[in-house]
DNA sequence: ACCTGAACACCGTTCAAGT
DNA sequence: ACCTGAACACCGTTCAAGT
């Protein structure tokens, strides 16, 4: 007898929107996380979500905190202090490529700090392991942090703008290369991030511990 | 007898809207950038605007346009190529750090490496100096310019959210820091962004340039 | 306690119409 | 060749009203 009512929808729960925004955010990007498309994907009126979670900012910090507390455990591997760290400074980089459009988020958020606390400790601690204490240990910490990140939001960009104009093929040619034509073929071709990434860290880790 | 005309308007031109839609940028930031606003500072319809520069997207990549052709020209300093090198890039963080919201539309448009290519060019003269040559040069050259931006844009973030929540103060103590109270002080404060940007280029330039 | 539609103040863009 | 207002399809948000 109750066949033709609506279909029963499950009572909307933050829980719920929480899901919803970030499968959103996932498949489509943050610009596509609008309240009514939310609405949309819900089935419900875009007011109600309002209810849940009060406006689109505090639905955003919510999503960031999530996705923060979802972040998993890393561990160093490798024999020597420098080894370790450039092993814990890669396994961040895989870990927060996973989900770049949420991490893009978290770092506009400004909640990158809270979301690097883990991996913090475990620098510090190879820090101490290499000889390093005090400031200087602190600055070894942060430079290689800075430095996962930095590349990372370096990565993100050339992927979402890929088309450089006018491009540097035409600008690297032999000539403009001091006599260097190896250096002009790397140069004019799109760069590996992962290998400027390793090469990066492998240098840095190696002047921050020797000095 | 034309007193009581409408006061004559200059006519509407391109570089009209372009300054127009710069100095919004720069004073208000990139969100403040809206074709009604820009009608409004400028005096005229918002369709006008369209008839001088197309569409929003076009006026972003024409702005872009002129700020790369705006930057200046760096100049190294110092005795050793380290040296140099490590000059170069603060001068270019300080050259960017200039108008840091075009340089985030430059960055957010894909005109980054067009942008960095004098500097490139510089960089390479360096690095052939200190005695790279070819794939190895190049690698050095991109890891540089990978770290340079990568710290602007760390840097950026972190001015536009300055409210870490929780915060890193009460995250270390020196029961969690591993029995360096010197360590838990200098991480439970805010990094000084140009100190942690110097120690990693030295650091970086260091292991690139000696192994 | 939860959900709704109407309404408001914003967007970018198109288009037919003016000079 | 240049400028205009009206109109369209989008936004986030508020609010009074329903159950």
């Amino acid at each position: 007898m109750t066949s033709t009512e609506p279909p029963v929808r499950a009572p909307l729960t933050r829980e719920a929107v929480l899901s919803a925004a970030a499968s959103l955010v996932i498949q489509h990007g943050p610009q596509a996380l609008t309240m009514r498309k939310l609405a949309a994907e819900l089935g419900t009126a875009v007011t109600s979500i309002y209810w849940h979670v009060g406006n689109r900012e505090s639905l955003l910090d919510a999503l960031v905190e999530r996705t923060v507390r979802e972040l998993g455990e890393i561990r160093p591997r490798g024999r020597t202090p420098a080894a370790r760290v450039v092993s814990l400074a890669r396994a961040l980089r895989r870990e927060l490529r996973a989900h770049p459009h949420l991490i893009a988020m978290v770092h506009e958020r400004g909640l990158t700090e809270r979301m690097f606390l883990p991996a913090q400790r475990a620098l510090v601690h190879e820090m101490h392991a290499a000889g390093l204490r005090g400031a200087r240990a602190a600055e070894a910490v942060r430079a290689v942090q800075f430095a996962v990140i930095g590349h990372l939001l370096v990565e993100r960009n050339r992927e979402r703008a890929p088309v450089q104009r006018p491009g540097e093929p035409e600008l690297w040619t032999a000539a403009t290369a001091g006599d260097d034509p190896a250096l002009a073929r790397v140069l004019s071709r799109p760069p590996d991030a992962e290998r400027v990434f390793t090469a990066s860290i492998r240098a840095l880790v190696a002047g921050l511990l020797d000095s």
